[in-house]
DNA sequence: GTAGATGCAAAATGTTTGCATGGGG
DNA sequence: CCCCATGCAAACATTTTGCATCTAC
């Protein structure tokens, strides 16, 4: 694999997606650095987007409806998707399901078991209270 | 909402998913069927796709690498996506798991949580034992 | 100077939609 | 007969790619 070299969009890229908790689509971040670097082209943002998820930098979310967003947080942690405004938000489980369960999916199944992700469907507190009022 | 009439296509589609555990992609079930239905356009597939999970006939499976997967199974399962052949297979957790995750989640977040899915990664039967002997 | 990174645009994917026609009720 | 479902193709949205240029090293 060929050396990696500085690149001043790449390092917008990860400065943006560290600063904030939207876990924004591909369209989104290009959108935000455009403001900033009003030249950035989509196919660059689309390839930094996968190479920083191949070096294992930021992860992917796929969305139910097909899309992707991205997130800074490689932490082992789980979402909620918002059924009525889409939005995605972190959610935190306790460690000794995440880490048992695993375990449990291994013992009934004959392939390999490495890893898992969880996602929540439902509301995000703002749709929530907006459902409640009316 | 208009009255649903019947249709030889749609039922071939179910018919389809309901006979596999292949957990097949749009295009997948485009080109089985159209070995029975040449005629069949790959519109109709997703018009009726889309319907049946509306209805709740059939659920979704967004796989990471964005690409979406139809299961006849509506029922509380898990699936595995195979890292290196990209099969989708299914997992079933212990109930006391499935239950209790979603008050588990929702102990710490302040909107509502409705629903869950779990996704594992790692090998299929087959890619497992190809590792093994290589 | 060389190889990787960029911007741009075209191409490749995957999915939806408009419209005239066909078929179930 | 009416209206929904279909086939077909065009439209769309999203992501990838080819290529000339630019830039880090």
């Amino acid at each position: 694999m060929p050396t990696l070299k500085f690149s001043r969009q790449r390092e917008a890229i990860k400065g943006y997606l560290a600063g904030t908790k939207e876990h924004p689509t591909a369209d989104t971040v290009y959108a935000e650095l455009k403001k900033d670097y009003p030249n950035i082209s989509l196919g660059t943002v689309y390839r930094n987007l996968n190479l920083l998820v191949d070096m294992g930098e930021i992860i992917k979310i796929p969305t139910s409806d097909g899309g992707i967003r991205f997130d800074f947080d490689v932490s082992d942690h789980c979402h909620l998707i918002c059924e009525k405004c889409g939005r995605v938000e972190d959610i935190s489980l306790d460690e000794s399901i995440i880490s048992s369960i695993n375990d449990q999916a291994q013992s009934t199944y004959d392939g390999l078991v490495k890893d898992h992700e969880i996602q929540f469907f439902g509301l995000c507190k703002h749709c929530l209270e907006e459902t409640n009022t009316q």
